[in-house]
DNA sequence: ACCTGAACACCGTTCAAGT
DNA sequence: ACCTGAACACCGTTCAAGT
């Protein structure tokens, strides 16, 4: 019974990804409030102290899990951005779409990669995600679709537009809409993106 | 030392508001981990159970918290809007300054109140807030600053927009802006809202 | 190297008991 | 009515000890 198995590698030698994707679940599932890190090690089947083997604390391990909130909603960005290549405006609302698409489906994650709770260098992942969009502008003022301005200017218009309405979505706050489920919050986020486009003034 | 004295109160007889002001201290510097119910107890100076006389449990205090936030945020928005009642574009940027002030002086405070995580009628607090900003698009519909569209869509637009910056300066995540201070900060939300008035498009 | 189990100081919540 | 103190099941974190 010794020398037939391969070497035991503790547990799958891979819990440090096993440890984040059980943190994932209890996230979605059970809200902050249910995301121990105890809970996590349970979960994983491993010691409540084992975790601390590949992070050094809480936060790391939930920085760590903002960082794959990040690289899904960069990547979510680029491919609404590759969807509508000849078109900067509607780039700009389906990259918007895409946004608070994903803030919605998964609301948990996007209150901690914005809760601002972590430290370390979260600031990196997040400005990885602005950038995406600020190519997005820079790429529409090239063509002429957007206003010769710095680009950085009109992509900070655009995302915090974008942010606050994903935000509010995420926190269940735009309920005074009577209109529900995926189709209407898409109509709605292609209205506001339309009045940052075009503007609010007579 | 029993006749002499008044009534005792137990505590001032004020608890319930000492808890609320302990408790916003402690948020404020502490952060989120900082406030457990057990500290806000023991900077009242009562037994750990004591606020359950006062709050059903540790939610509904925190829902109580997040109500003085609305509060003070809808009378800010309200103050801004006063401040220039003859210029709907002026009243609708100095809302979006007063909005993003009081999230960086009150950043904690902020995320409690948008963070979701609250039961009950955290709902009617918000509403009341959008209410002041819609007041605002309504009167610049009427006035003709402001297109001639349901004033409810334009107040989104705007809202998403000031509460996205809002929400990023509170988390410290406009931190790509090489300025910094109050004045740079209002610059960034006066540039954001005209961005919205006028529009991005060329 | 990787994991365990006991230990410590903390939590939220409940409940009998005191005045 | 209002508050206390002990109790319960949970945390995050540390650390000696095991293989």
């Amino acid at each position: 019974m010794s020398n037939r198995e391969p070497p035991v590698r503790y547990h799958h030698g891979d819990l440090c990804n096993v440890l984040l994707e059980a943190a994932e679940i209890l996230l979605e599932h059970s809200g902050p409030a249910g995301l121990s890190l105890r809970a996590v090690a349970r979960s994983a089947g491993v010691s409540h102290a084992a975790p601390y083997r590949h992070f050094r604390d809480k936060a790391a391990l939930l920085e760590a899990l903002s960082r794959r909130g990040f690289e899904r909603l960069q990547h979510a960005i680029e491919r609404a951005a590759a969807g509508a290549m000849q078109n900067p405006e509607q780039q700009l609302v389906e990259a918007g779409v895409a946004y608070v698409r994903l803030a919605l489906s998964h609301p948990e994650m996007f209150r901690l990669m914005f809760g601002g709770v972590l430290p370390g260098p979260v600031g990196e992942y997040r400005q990885s995600t602005f950038e995406a969009l600020a190519k997005i502008m820079r790429d529409g003022i090239a063509r002429g679709a957007f206003r010769q301005r710095d680009g950085e200017e009109l992509a900070l218009a655009a995302w915090t537009s974008m942010h606050g309405l994903a935000m509010l979505a995420a926190a269940g706050q735009l309920s005074f809409s009577p209109r529900d489920g995926v189709q209407a919050l898409d109509d709605t986020v292609r209205a506001v993106a339309r009045n940052v486009i075009y503007g609010i003034a007579q």
